[in-house]
DNA sequence: AGTCAGCTTGACGTTCGCGTAAACGGAGGC
DNA sequence: GCCTCCGTTTACGCGAACGTCAAGCTGACT
């Protein structure tokens, strides 16, 4: 009977910088299912692992009803071979979602450079003046019309 | 008066999948302020701008609030020093955090592949059986204890 | 004139992801 | 014994982002 480290939930939160709240309404959706000494919960390794991954999950995107599939296609009890299949669907389907979602990202952050950069200009062009300036576009954007 | 092509709600939400709902509910949020022909909406070239980025923005998961304190930041009237050293702060916030969820999203990536290719081990080793099997884990995983 | 599609404005409903009280149970220190 | 933590359950609340009616206007065809 292996029994590596466990914690405490008041541990697990402070590491985490999660609310305790956050970590019963994750046991309540299944996604956590922490050992009990009476009515203490305590979490295992494995739980800090599944918690780590459905933080990192919620990070990017995905609804707690996502990330409990996930988990429970790694943890399937039947693993069979129609099983696996469609776990290596699912996985699949998952990759190409995130790196659409990457794409955006890049795209966004690219923008945002863009606009980081025409503030900057600005603010080197009128170094230390005050005088309002009205900025040139070209073409169409989001900025408002310059007509 | 060079004016642009237009839509109308109906064309931006095919062209967008999204609902008209959305569109005017964006409008409520001072996301979107398309000129009115007596009471219909009609969208300019910039209206569809601004819409794209607001989807990708969502897509990134950005609030709309987020959303909308960064077109007020494109927007902004007062283009004076103050207001672009603002802008240039808050710029450079957000591509810090989208670096970082970028990061998110490798590593979400790199997980699923892993997963994937376990799956597909599996496939190609047990090719055309059928009786379910354990698998073999190392170290702590979100997998359960194989002891 | 009728009617029909497509737009409009309310306004209440729903889902998600927790927050937030209320009320209680040990365990340890003074 | 009492206080102070740390933990528990139950349960209502909330803001965000729309969904989903209900009811009315409007232009266009027949």
């Amino acid at each position: 009977m292996k029994m590596g480290k466990t914690y405490s939930i008041r541990q697990l939160t402070k590491e985490m910088g999660v609310t305790s709240r956050t970590l019963r309404h994750y046991e309540d959706e299944g996604l956590l299912s922490p050992e009990r000494q009476g009515l203490a919960r305590i979490y295992s390794q494995r739980d800090r692992a599944r918690l780590m991954l459905i933080l990192r999950g919620r990070r990017v995107g995905f609804s707690l009803a996502e990330i409990r599939e996930i988990l429970d296609l790694y943890n399937a009890e039947d693993h069979g071979v129609a099983q696996f299949q469609h776990s290596r669907k699912k996985f699949a389907e998952r990759i190409v979602a995130l790196e659409a979602q990457r794409k955006d990202i890049d795209e966004s952050i690219a923008e945002l450079k863009l606009a980081l950069e025409r503030a900057d200009n600005f603010l080197t062009e009128h170094h230390a003046e005050q005088n309002p300036v009205r900025v040139k576009m070209t073409g169409y954007s989001v900025m408002p019309a310059a007509e």
